[in-house]
DNA sequence: CCTTGATCATAT
DNA sequence: ATATGATCAAGG
């Protein structure tokens, strides 16, 4: 899929950002694949990151693969969510990689994981395997920042991960481990290897890792938006 | 049925 | 290999 193409240019601020894609709540994936004139696959399976790649398109996101959030300019990132027919999220939300190196004196405040959720722009897509993908419909979006207590979740998470990847333990961290946050493999398949640190403070080769938002987290702060 | 671990595409 | 975008699918 080729998509260096922006169907609108980066909006200017929130409110426009939002409106965009309060515009774009109800509309299909067929019809919005359509307009932008791109292909649609048949399924996902092939093309995990496409209605995240569709939605980045039609709200002027940057493309690419730049490490920076979608909106960098007014400091929102962008976030598509697979729901079902309640608008429960059928899966967990990626946020970015873990580091698995370089972690000597690294604090919450300064964190990735934060810096990437301090605003975020959720916008739920149907994800019913059941629904051809060119019919799945786009929902409601919310732009979201974490309150006192989700924000208190992550921080205490992500010490604890944190901790155990400086220790030398990343190999024993599981998708258990983290109330809301959990740490699981983010890699083109189980033999893609990095850098890490051992359990006797060694450097070793480890399967990549990322951070995770498990749907305990996401489902309640969805349903909050419905009920308004 | 659901979660965990694995995987897919693309750009740099 | 690492970053972006995530969902798949085996098995507990």
């Amino acid at each position: 899929m080729a998509a260096d193409i922006t169907l609108f240019p980066a909006p200017e601020n929130e409110q426009v950002l939002l409106a965009r894609a309060q515009a774009l709540a109800g509309f299909s994936m067929g019809e919005l694949a359509a307009r932008a004139g791109i292909a649609i696959p048949r399924d996902l399976r092939r093309d995990k990151g496409w209605v995240g790649m569709l939605l980045e398109l039609w709200l002027g996101a940057s493309a690419g693969s730049k490490a920076e959030r979608d909106f960098a300019h007014i400091g929102v990132e962008l976030k598509t969510i697979p729901v079902d027919g309640q608008g429960r999220p059928l899966e967990t939300t990626f946020v970015c990689v873990a580091p698995l190196t370089g972690n000597t004196g690294v604090v919450w405040q300064t964190s990735h994981v934060r810096h990437k959720l301090t605003r975020v722009l959720w916008v739920p897509v149907e994800g019913d395997r059941s629904i051809a993908l060119a019919q799945r419909r786009i929902g409601s979006p919310l732009l979201w920042s974490p309150n006192q207590e989700e924000e208190s979740l992550l921080q205490r998470d992500w010490e604890e991960l944190m901790d155990l990847i400086v220790l030398g333990q990343v190999e024993r961290i599981t998708a258990r481990h983290g109330e809301v946050l959990q740490l699981r493999p983010k890699a083109a398949n189980s033999k893609a290897l990095t850098e890490a640190i051992g359990e006797h403070g060694q450097p070793i080769m480890t399967l990549p890792r990322g951070f995770y938002l498990k749907k305990t987290f996401t489902a309640p702060l969805l349903a909050r938006h419905f009920l308004l």
